[in-house]
DNA sequence: AGTCGGTCTGAATAGTTGTTCACTTCTTCA
DNA sequence: TGAAGAAGTGAACAACTATTCAGACCGACT
């Protein structure tokens, strides 16, 4: 006599994965990382702390799975904003403001994907996660040098170099407080897309009509 | 009768407590600031664990105490750099490839100083350190927007972002490999502070320019 | 030489959490 | 309905290290 899971049963198991999984993404999203704990998570999740464990089989399955879900997001996000534009350019700068807001909507997030100390080894799905979203943004790069409005360069080294300008400035200690004043938040996302525009090499007078048209359309679709 | 510290002992605990910092100033360059434990440390300091404990109240304020110390020495290498050049342009440049290099030739220690994790809290300490040299920067930055080279811009956030570029690039975990290379070293830490200087509204020619003239100083500054 | 304060030692302690597992509860299917 | 297997439970366990502290040791002063 054969088990078979119903597909009811297959349902409930998804389900409480996911609870799982969104139990501790929203425990990293309002206490960072480090409350990112078996015990705790399995109690947002309704569930025991052994349960979680036939899930996960270990606690760093399950942050490396949050960071490559939370990751998944982001990347969408920037493929999302960048596909809309109408050129390479603008999709570069797309692609940068939409990392900008995406980021500054959830700080502790993404300072929690991104660098906050976890005290187990998830080094392999931190690596994966930017790798993904360095590579999106180098081809975002390559395109707008093909399309001979940038000098050609390192396209990958740029893109690591852009992005942790990006973080450092938005998520980083040294990041500007009381960015929860939109105004505040707007002329910060432009600044740093600015930056991130003309050191790839987009002149000063065009980077800016870039950053005008991006930062709005991309405020948008980050909802989306 | 008063027991005083001849010199000989006030010298003696001075040493020991050097040995101690430069014992974990080896652990981390060697092998990570995870290696910084308090026996390990202890036994390359040869004393014994408790001996710390007489220098240092706590495993954090150790790890802050080297913290600290490293970014002296990076901050004064920069000024060093930023003040023997021409002008306050070629002083950015100085300063940002001194930045470069200088984290290129302790890329673990300066990892370790900068994100790696720590079981203990040193967020204060990394707070300071970057504080610090981000200041520095940001006034190179700023001088050069009062001699007209730069456009008027947020020169905190700018250095900010300029920092978190170099980090990235050059220690994250997207770092560029085989930099053993000298010539890739050279071509890398060229590219990175190309980057960062356009990013501040350097025009490209002109900035290939101090580059060039930036790099091979900052090279022998290093090792002063 | 002797005493006494300061310093050093390192084994024992303590606190923290991830992980396990014997047991209970639930689900399937004859 | 009841047997068998899957899933869930949560208290107990384990491992790791920072930290402590009672006693050993050292150097300074009389």
């Amino acid at each position: 006599m054969v088990y078979r899971r119903t597909h009811q049963v297959v349902k409930r198991l998804a389900a409480r994965r996911s609870a799982i999984l969104a139990a501790a993404r929203e425990t990293a999203a309002e206490a960072g990382m480090a409350a990112v704990q078996i015990a705790p998570v399995a109690v947002r999740a309704n569930v025991a702390a052994g349960t979680v464990y036939r899930y996960f089989p270990s606690k760093a399955d399950l942050i490396s799975e949050l960071i490559a879900d939370v990751s998944r997001d982001e990347l969408a996000a920037i493929r999302r904003a960048a596909d809309a534009a109408p050129g390479p350019s603008s999709a570069l700068a797309a692609a940068v403001s939409t990392v900008a807001l995406h980021v500054l909507s959830q700080r502790k997030l993404a300072w929690g994907i991104l660098a906050e100390p976890v005290d187990v080894d998830v080094t392999a799905s931190r690596l994966a996660s930017r790798r993904e979203i360095t590579s999106e943004i180098a081809s975002r790069i390559d395109a707008a040098v093909r399309a001979g409005h940038l000098p050609a360069q390192d396209t990958q080294l740029a893109a690591t170099a852009l992005l942790g300008a990006l973080h450092e400035a938005l998520v980083g200690p040294l990041a500007p407080d009381n960015l929860d004043d939109p105004a505040k938040l707007r002329d910060t996302v432009q600044s740093v897309t600015l930056l991130a525009l003309r050191a790839v090499g987009v002149m000063d007078a065009r980077a800016r009509g870039l950053v005008v048209q991006a930062v709005l359309p991309a405020k948008t679709l980050i909802g989306a």
